[in-house]
DNA sequence: CATGGTTGCTAAAGCGCTTTAGTCGTGGAA
DNA sequence: TTCCACGACTAAAGCGCTTTAGCAACCATG
């Protein structure tokens, strides 16, 4: 038998097709008897609405928006993402909210489509992240009134609400436990420059560099990749005096580090101490284990789901995550005399 | 102003609706100079199609679903499912087609969903995997007459089109280079007995015992999570003899294996052979680096992309993925006399 | 010149649902 | 008793698009 509808619901039921929309949505205009016995025969139909002729009504669509621009290879290889993701979907999913996944070229192709999203009303809303300076996708979003939420943007100041992430204090708990182990010496392999988290990490080393007697505290951007992250250190740990401590702004690049450092011959944390911005499995499995700022992705996730659903009712508010905790594993020590 | 609608079109080319709606889907119906002044005027008005209308009208949904009954938590985990993904993703856009995600609590709400989707024409069809023994979502599909395509089920025998990953093989591969290294006490510590494919390796290599004389070659089932593939791998090691080789369902588990080996005083490969049945940043990063079962899952995700499109067409054909390929590193060597 | 087949287009129904305007019958107040 | 308000419900329009049936104008054919 094809898909009943709410017509033959209401054949069935001997009543119209408004008071079953009214019975089924919970809205006044039905008597409880009837309600009652029309969601009976709906149950027993095995009737499901259909969300493309609700859509096409100006109901909600029931379903927000995560496209991203980065390539579709590299996201695979950031645990990151794929927390993030799914602690988005768990976040929704509880309130019968779908996600929907899209990789794009580039930003001017995501621009493209929260366009196209926004008048075909295919989302209720949707997820920015990977802010960058002077972003489009801001401007585009503001104008058409799609509700979004970004992740790790500048802070409860912007226009669009915002989950955003401490940064610049992450940096500075992580500098501040290394100088009191007595490190002077403190490299940073960062992210790339156009993001903005990782121009206030570059930053916050630097602030924190003479309030802490530190000697020649140097950032180093990157494209995020385990190559760039073994090749940055090699250089690195080729200068005369070594760092006695590398940050890392990613677990993979890390990871890459360590590779590099044990290539070199150096034992960590003896020699070198190492720092990942963002913890893993990677970084527990190491040997040695890496010590690593550690935020709960997945929970991370849910927070900006929650967030995503209030900006849908139009109640937007800019939270900030939880304060990522340092947790300290083996590949931090005392600096070599 | 509102968004424009191909009613707007037709007023501004003096056409009729219908005339606009056979422009724009390049079917017959209107001149070739109507059409070229309709595509003009929709281009400058910056009309988008609204899926929703579409999809009503029974269209189309130009969208598939993928949804998933593992527990979200361990979806970041396994780089496996973030690069399926993105490599899906990267298939179907190609194509103008969109990939809906959901992750579902268990199999049964996947049943649902697929119910509901098939009810409501929200996609055109949608991958299998994690296929298990009685697959009640087989059945379903089959049923319902939903487009699908299987990942890693049993080979081109089955009902619905597979792409299908020879595991006995790749098993034989694995078992093969060990046994010619000189290994004899190969231990197997592998996945779930639920899932086919764990099935299949665990037959694959009690097979191969007598051929290869390999003595007491055991698997073992575990939840793919690190901690049994730790706790398993303990168990191994403390028996006498002790295999000389490990072969692991997954590279997490793998590694989880060595930080064990390690934590016992064995030096591998020399005390241990390690090998991971997939790989992944996390194998190649380790020190020593492990040898795995390497294959692209990114391409695999775009092959499936492109066994899906087809299914959606009626052209539903089942077709092997490459063989996965042996990457000796430095986790295994000839076994310590 | 009548016939038939194209071509290029229009009118209108229909997809499943929401929502507004309106109808009808009831009970209570005046 | 009359009138009104209200609750319960129906009828119908409308969301944006696809698709079928139909129509008028034109050409070629015999």
């Amino acid at each position: 038998m094809a898909r009943p509808t709410i017509g033959d619901i209401a054949a069935r039921a001997g009543v119209s097709i408004g008071a079953v929309s009214f019975a089924l949505n919970g809205r006044a205009g039905v008597s409880e008897a009837t309600r009652a016995r029309i969601l009976e025969i709906a149950e027993q139909m095995g009737w499901h609405p259909h969300s493309a002729a609700k859509a096409l009504s100006g109901a909600k669509a029931d379903m927000i928006g995560l496209v991203s621009a980065r390539p579709a290879r590299t996201l695979g290889v950031e645990p990151f993402f794929a927390q993030l993701v799914s602690g988005l979907q768990a976040g929704l999913s509880g309130q019968g909210v779908g996600l929907q996944l899209l990789i794009v070229e580039d930003i001017a192709a995501e621009v493209e489509t929260y366009r196209k999203w926004r008048s075909a009303n295919h989302v209720d809303g949707v997820v920015l992240f990977d802010l960058r300076a002077d972003d489009p996708r801001v401007a585009e979003l503001e104008r058409s009134r799609l509700p979004a939420v970004v992740l790790g943007g500048a802070g409860p100041l912007e226009s669009l609400p915002n989950v955003w992430v401490d940064d610049r204090a992450a940096m500075l708990r992580i500098v501040e436990y290394l100088a009191a182990l007595g490190h002077q010496r403190i490299a940073h392999v960062a992210g790339s420059p156009e993001f903005w988290h990782t121009r206030r990490r570059i930053e916050a080393l630097r602030d924190s560099a003479s309030e802490l007697d530190l000697v020649g505290a140097t950032s180093t951007t990157t494209d995020f990749s385990d190559e760039q992250g073994a090749e940055v250190t090699r250089r690195l740990l080729a200068r005369r005096p070594r760092p006695t401590a590398i940050v890392y702004d990613s677990d993979v690049m890390a990871v890459a580090g360590l590779g590099v450092a044990i290539e070199m011959g150096l034992s960590v944390p003896h020699d070198l101490s190492i720092v990942a911005f963002d913890d893993s499995v990677l970084a527990r499995m190491m040997h040695p284990a890496l010590t690593a700022l550690s935020r709960d992705t997945f929970a991370l996730g849910e927070l900006v789901a929650r967030t995503m659903l209030r900006a849908v009712d139009g109640a937007a508010e800019s939270v900030q995550a939880p304060m990522p905790e340092l947790v300290v594993r083996e590949s931090t020590g005392l600096p070599a005399k």
